[in-house]
DNA sequence: TGCGGATATGCAGGCGGGTCGATGCTGCTG
DNA sequence: CAGCAGCATCGACCCGCCTGCATATCCGCA
């Protein structure tokens, strides 16, 4: 849950391809599950989905705590932990800290979770 | 986490698509965090592993335990919370209970996490 | 420089979850 | 029918996490 955000990185470069062809490691369940742990909570999903309709794409802390009914420290720390899984990146900008998506991060998630589709090690198509 | 296994059908009738265009609801939210959290864990993720690539696509528990190196009833909880979330299906036979992934349950859940794709929503960049 | 607003961090309480040993249940088998 | 093997359930322990309150930190502004 640390440094589940290389954990990312570390599972799209080598194409682990977790539920396809052979049984998974040991060490890249572990990965896989820090990261869906990270997706695995109302309040991180609502706030992914904020986020990303936000006008930008964009949003600050400020924005996030009234939608969801959460303290600001709270909220804090589920973006804290988003980031880390590498779902999120936060921008500083004067007083104010913007948060967006990670372009491609859930989608990777969404591959790496999808069984069959014969694992093409580059490009194939 | 109880009925999560209904959840995961009600997610997919109607076209939610959580991350994608407007704010995911809270109730939304809550069931794909009831189904993410069964799959974020990182036995269960071997398991949902070992038993899509076990010969007959099938496993019972005693072929479970020696791999994940856990109790059996340990094994049976996860395999039971699994099932409960609509990803594994069991048979009985005989003495032993057979589970199998439900065919398009893992898909669908990587289907519910996919961005928009390019939804026409309002944002034109 | 000092004040105020926006965030982050520390701390603590409460709850849910992963694990195991013991036990109950069911269906084979001798 | 009795014994046994496979599995589920129960109870308990312990750890991690979600949450809020209090506080610290950072930055802009007067």
């Amino acid at each position: 849950m640390y440094y589940v955000g290389t954990a990312l990185a570390e599972m799209t470069m080598p194409q682990i391809s977790p539920l396809a062809g052979e049984p998974i490691e040991r060490a890249d369940a572990e990965r896989l599950a820090g990261v869906l742990k990270a997706l695995a909570d109302p309040a991180r999903l609502r706030l992914l989905s904020l986020i990303q309709s936000a006008p930008e794409g964009e949003a600050c802390v400020c924005d996030l705590t009234a939608p969801l009914g959460l303290s600001q420290p709270t909220v804090s720390h589920h973006l804290r932990i988003l980031t880390e899984a590498g779902l999120l990146e936060r921008e500083k900008r004067g007083v104010w800290a913007y948060y967006r998506l990670v372009p491609t991060a859930i989608a990777t998630i969404a591959d790496l979770l999808t069984p069959p589709r014969k694992r093409a090690t580059k490009k194939a198509r």
